[in-house]
RNA sequence: GGAGAGGUGCCAGAGUGGUCGAAUGGGACGGUCUCGAAAACCGUUAUAUGGGCAACUGUACCGAGGGUUCGAAUCCCUCCCUCUCCGCCA
């Protein structure tokens, strides 16, 4: 959610930016700005009678005590009067604080100055390729892969939930197992905290990190709780600090978390599909940071560093995309994505996204820190995957196949407890 | 799931209708003292929002939401959460 200062401050500027992210219905500035008019007035309205309420209660008090019931009666007449006149006015003001609530959460985030024009993936910046990719005397799929060498059984996963749920086994399991395990302890070495959330959220939270109330259809939804499945580890994991204030002293803080995620994907279809491609439960190891908005930029690029070794480590081949206006989400303010070519597929699959926020989560969550000077600012979040596991297996699986196996990279070896599969 | 108790400021904890943004203690920060420190003493220490250049000042806020009342932390209702005991259980 963007601040009202902020609107306020330069509304052409937030219209200028908003067109670059193809936000089309960019009246809506001037519309809000007019709500925030009527709530500041409607405000000192209601402020005022509720003094003379108050002043007036007082006196009734005061009267009471000496006796003077009379007095006091009258009081209370002349204070029914004016109750009459708060009770409209409160109610416009509640509504109108929710309007402007409403609609503000409608606005996307804006781009940040470095974040390219265009409207789709398209349009994104290749900023940096790294690794080779191999040849293959063969390019098995890793849906065949999966199959030949039992890691995943999707027909049982679809019979024990649905299509969309791997039951991983064996080797495949271990080997999760093992990139968890190996993705993890990166983090931790660069000074993550880890933590294991409920993998369940209720609504405040899910709005707070901006799921709800636009993503609702994608996320699955435990009605009798009113709880959600996480799509993501950065809903419980930046949540931990919402509504609350730091102290600089405590910045920046640092998370990382395991967790399965769930996701819809309602209407997908088609041949990204297939395999590991797209499914509805994943895991990832996240990573999250609240920072003192002077450094986020700085700490995006060391997250998109840390998230590099990794794929420098797995060996696989990979880029650095920054994503343009139109494809980013609606949070971010720039986001770089990181894809890794699957060579059997001859395809780039997206592995990571790491972005920053700026103060757009921050300010629904009131997230705030306090400034040596006693100011309390909103603080920039940021996030990224390090990394999400399907597609992450499956440019293993296709581009280290050979005719004696799957040979695994280096770095997986002491975790996975072999070489090959 | 059943029974009971409770949710108050950074923390502990008082407050059961007005004089309560809230006693008291602790912590933190600033000051005095000191060569320095400790102790002692003095002071400061929520948040949101309106008005104001500011000093300052209005309003809201004592788990959340409603209600009663001239007036609610305090009374009533609903919900959420925590603790204790019982039941069940990895």
């Amino acid at each position: 959610m963007l601040t009202m200062a902020l609107l306020r401050q330069d509304p052409e500027g937030v219209k200028k930016k908003l067109h670059r992210k193809h936000f089309a219905p960019v009246e809506i500035i001037d519309y809000i700005i007019g709500l925030d008019d009527r709530r500041k007035k409607l405000q000192s309205d209601v402020d005022n009678l509720l003094a003379q309420i108050n002043a007036a209660s007082k006196e009734i008090g005061q009267l009471m005590a000496k006796g003077q019931r009379e007095d006091a009666e009258a009081k209370k007449q002349a204070v029914a009067g004016l109750k009459d006149q708060l009770q409209p006015l409160q109610n416009e003001q509640t509504q109108v604080e929710q309007e402007l609530h409403d609609e503000l959460v409608k606005v996307p985030n804006l781009p940040a100055d470095l974040v390219p024009d265009g409207k789709a993936a398209a349009d994104n910046l290749v900023v940096k390729e790294g690794g080779t990719k191999p040849v293959l005397a063969q390019k098995t799929p890793h849906w065949d892969l999966i199959k030949q060498y039992d890691l995943i059984d999707f027909e049982t996963g679809a019979k024990l939930t649905g299509s969309g749920f791997p039951l991983y086994k064996g080797k495949g399991a271990k080997l999760q197992r093992a990139l968890i395990q190996y993705f993890l302890d990166h983090n931790t070495d660069a000074g993550y905290l880890e933590y294991i959330p409920p993998y369940m959220v209720n609504q405040a939270s899910a709005y707070a990190t901006g799921q709800l109330p636009d993503k609702e259809g994608q996320m699955y939804h435990i009605t009798a709780d009113n709880f959600y499945l996480i799509p993501t580890a950065e809903v419980p994991v930046t949540n931990i600090y919402r509504d609350t204030i730091l102290k600089p002293a405590e910045l920046p803080v640092k998370m990382t978390a395991y967790t399965p995620c769930f996701r819809r994907e309602a209407g997908s279809f088609g041949a990204d599909v297939r395999g590991l491609n797209r499914v509805h439960q994943f895991d990832k190891v996240e990573i999250v940071q609240l920072v003192d908005p002077a450094t986020s930029y700085q700490v995006l690029d060391e997250m998109v560093a840390h998230v590099e070794k990794l794929l420098v480590d797995l060996e696989l081949p990979y880029r650095i995309l920054r994503l343009c206006a139109g494809d980013m989400s609606f949070n971010s303010a720039l986001t770089y994505d990181f894809e890794v070519f699957s060579a059997a597929q001859e395809k780039w699959l997206e592995v990571s996204s790491v972005s920053n926020f700026e103060t757009f989560q921050a300010n629904r969550m009131k997230l705030r820190y306090k400034e040596e000077s006693g100011k309390t600012q909103l603080l920039h979040t940021l996030n990224g995957s390090s990394l999400a596991l399907p597609r992450i297996v499956a440019a293993l699986l296709e581009n280290n196949q050979t005719p004696e196996g799957i040979k695994l990279p280096k770095v997986l070896h002491r975790y996975f407890g072999s070489e090959m599969i």
